[in-house]
DNA sequence: CCAACCTTGACACAACCGTGGTAAGGTTGG
DNA sequence: CCAACCTTACCACGGTTGTGTCAAGGTTGG
């Protein structure tokens, strides 16, 4: 019986053996089983693992961004549509709302300025 | 003043005009602003709603998905980040050292894991 | 001028996420 | 045989998502 058990899985993986049965119950990382059921985790799930969890902790995302980034992986045909989403617009050159917005807050401090002062 | 307001995009959409904020305020699509600050939607942000909801009813996914595969496409390095985590594992037969390694590291955690259990 | 819009901000609420815990029972190795 | 694991199935609980609604106030077009 080779692999880790879910307890020395999680030892050397950062996560609580918890936190391992959500992460398969959830599609990412499954682990082969003993013949009485027993989760074995072998060299490449730990480093899919440990990959996960810098990824997750690194970059501000959630067990389900890395889900989607999975099935992204995986269904091409959703990997195209959301290609063409991203294209559903007339060439717009850039697009920077949270500076707009700013600007167009000052305008409006000023207006009111402006109007305050009559 | 060109451009439909809020509740005129939300009827060509199919969102509510409550949604239509909610998604601009999570930084999906952003509609530029008449002086007096009142949204004006373009026809480009109307057809990325209209996709955008197509979208997700048909792949089941969530306005946290599309906002994740929007920074998808512009964070390189998030990208480059997941891609590396997709090749973290998958069953490589040889990568001469590497397998040696990790199996030789696997049975030092056995090792002081059996150690530190005693 | 006024009705009908628009704005932001807030309260509400169900559903889900992430996480820990506990219980009841099976497996294993010394 | 028994302690120490493992399994699934639940309860709990604070935080986030998605959505409606309402209030207080500004804008606009006829």
């Amino acid at each position: 019986m080779n692999g880790l058990t879910i307890q020395e899985a999680a030892a050397t993986t950062g996560w609580s053996s918890r936190m391992l049965r959500y992460i398969e119950h959830e599609g990412l990382i499954a682990p082969r089983r003993s013949s009485a059921g027993y989760r074995l985790y072998g060299p490449e799930q730990l480093q899919r693992l440990r990959t996960l969890r810098e990824l997750l902790q690194e970059h501000e995302m959630s067990l389900g961004d890395a889900g989607f980034a999975l099935r992204l992986n995986r269904e091409s045909d959703l990997r195209d549509a959301v290609e063409a989403w991203f294209e559903a617009s007339p060439s717009k050159p850039d697009e920077v709302p949270a500076s707009d917005w700013l600007r167009w807050e000052q305008e409006k401090h000023q207006r009111l300025l402006a109007e305050a002062a009559r």
